[in-house]
DNA sequence: AGGTAATTTCGACAATAATCGAAATAGGGA
DNA sequence: TCCCTATTTCGATTATTGTCGAAATTACCT
């Protein structure tokens, strides 16, 4: 992963709006959730929402897609594991950090 | 870890310059590394990078210590392991994502 | 076709962040 | 004490981000 793409990703996780969305999102599992659910959910208007979730898509953090008139949003966990695998990689790479974390996810 | 303290994190990492400077900081190891040595790997000026560093400072990313007239700076591990716990914890927590994440750092 | 619910785009404004030179400060050493 | 080097603070400017209502769009259903 490039430098660039990593720190747009952390930028994209780095506002406490769209960090609490990712989260709802990732504990929605699998099925995700239709936009509207996660507005309830968050209580942020529509159209704030709207642009919060679409610089999640186009870091790649999150994926759409479309059942009839709703659009179901899911967290794209290929994405964030290639993020976490860059920070305990690049950044942890003198096995400083690494063993801490390993522990934690164990 | 709070939601707000690990956005913040976040955020401070979401910049490439800081990014940047974090993984110069993260390859220095134990010993650090003055705030000019920094200043001649990345290539800006000093205020510039003043300014970013007192923000990896405030989130709790760095630490800084006096030798004399110059500030050693290190990479505090602790610190990005706690955030790294945080993303795969909070926001990988039905497994999804974390065995992908251990594979990596393996 | 017309209606309706879900979501996005537009446009404007306020708030925060990035940049950098010049001046100030901190901490020794002569 | 005076100077010298390392770093920060100040201040001003530009750029980016966050916010949200109103209007537009999308995709379906009748």
């Amino acid at each position: 992963m490039k430098l660039e793409k990593a720190a747009s990703q952390l930028e994209a996780l780095g506002n406490p709006t769209r960090l609490q969305l990712y989260r709802v999102l990732v504990r929605a599992g699998d099925d995700g959730l239709p936009v509207g659910s996660v507005q309830e959910k968050l209580d942020v208007p529509a159209s704030t929402l709207s642009h919060h979730l679409k610089r999640l898509v186009d870091t790649g953090l999150v994926t759409q897609e479309r059942q009839a008139t709703t659009l179901i949003c899911r967290a794209n966990y290929p994405g964030m594991s290639a993020l976490i695998g860059y920070l305990a990689d690049e950044c942890c790479a003198d096995a400083k950090c690494a063993p801490a974390v390993k522990e934690e996810i164990a």
